[in-house]
DNA sequence: GCAAAAGTGTTTGAGGTACACCCATGC
DNA sequence: GCATGGGTGTACCTCAAACACTTTTGC
């Protein structure tokens, strides 16, 4: 009991939710808790902020230390700190968000967690805590705000098919998209181009390969 | 020191900015802060969280003892923890936007501050701790989520001209709004109704005074 | 009568939505 | 030759943006 107090102190911890597309579905990465509470149960990656850390910080280092991601683009969700929240004592947690290329994604279960895996957002185990109502606020989140450059950008592999960005956008907002509409508006927002290969992967026509535009020319075009 | 604890904790805040529209501008309630640390400077209300509180109810009550006022809606804007932003101990805390109709507004100083007031977005003083950076933050977010039904519903009083709502809609968005184009938008919304009365302020034509519609029918309206 | 703000429609372009058929391939 | 997914274009509608003059009042 080296850390004393003149008025209580609530504990604060930071999760991420990673997220992935994988087979045209929606997948997050959690964890199995091997310690009380909840031991058994399923959590999202997080653990408690260092004294002098910053809290991106500490995300982006309990992420590594639990799952062996090296996540970017943290992004944070918010702050949820229902007082019962966890049994142990008062815990305000800050969650952050990230989107990680499946091809990227190689976990491995740090000491903190017996297992990491990848489970489809609409196939989720129990879960400890509150993170179930986390991943809720977090999926509403990507709906709003992630749109298809967005998932062009930060979801898709190196090389993919129109076909694979296009159920990487239906995973993420849950809704079926036109296939022509859809490729209409790529050719309009610029953000894709062939990369000249082809996928051939059974008995039908082969689909062009494309890559993310790294666009050079924002400043010149903006405006 | 009575609460101790086997590993540092930080501290935890709420802060509450509590915007306004005022005169066509947009506004913030600030307080003086009367205490070490940056004393004399002015800063968003906002104390720390009760240990067995929630966040959204510690807001406000920080915010009712500081300044008088009884937010409802009161929206999380996110937390911010550099490990630098208080000299005491290290603290994160948790921020809230609340808007306010005007003719609500009424504030009283209360123990911690020596000094509640309104000022302009667009002319603040020297603030206290990053809070300069949270306004930044939370002026941002207005000005991405906050439509002209929000501005309607949460920031005009009982009544008031289209002229008023349209310049409380500039206010906040910080950019000029073509008057047709605003009205014709606003039947098609269909959000307020003319009260009947007249506003006779000067040597022009009077202004149909209007009120926000109650919407009963929305539950029929939806789909 | 004049200064000052209130009030009022039309045109245009961009972007979203609905919708059906041929193409290239493996077996 | 047939099953399978890849690839393509048009018509319509909605919404945002640009733009100027008349009305009513107080003095």
């Amino acid at each position: 009991m080296a850390y004393a107090y003149d008025y209580p102190h609530p504990a604060v911890t930071v999760d991420v939710a990673v997220f992935t597309v994988s087979g045209g579905r929606l997948a997050v990465v959690l964890i199995r808790r091997n310690e009380w509470p909840h031991a058994g149960k399923w959590a999202i990656p997080g653990g408690f902020v260092g004294i002098d850390e910053s809290l991106k910080r500490a995300a982006w280092r309990e992420l590594r230390e639990e799952t062996g991601l090296k996540a970017g683009n943290l992004e944070q969700l918010g702050a949820f700190g229902r007082p019962d929240r966890d049994p142990r004592e008062r815990v305000i947690t800050v969650v952050y968000i990230s989107l990680v290329t499946f091809d990227r994604l190689h976990l491995e279960a740090g000491s903190d967690a017996s297992d990491a895996r990848l489970f489809f957002v609409d196939d989720l185990p129990e879960l400890a805590f509150d993170h179930s109502r986390i991943l809720g606020h977090a999926v509403e989140r990507l709906q709003e705000r992630l749109d298809t450059e967005g998932v062009a950008r930060r979801l898709m592999p190196a090389s993919f098919t129109l076909t694979d960005l296009q159920q990487a956008c239906e995973a993420v907002s849950g809704a079926a998209i036109d296939k022509r509409n859809f490729r209409k508006k790529l050719k309009a927002l610029d953000v894709v181009e062939r990369t000249g290969e082809v996928k051939r992967d059974g008995p039908h026509r082969p689909a062009q390969l494309y890559r993310v535009k790294t666009n050079w020319n924002d400043g010149r075009a903006r405006r």
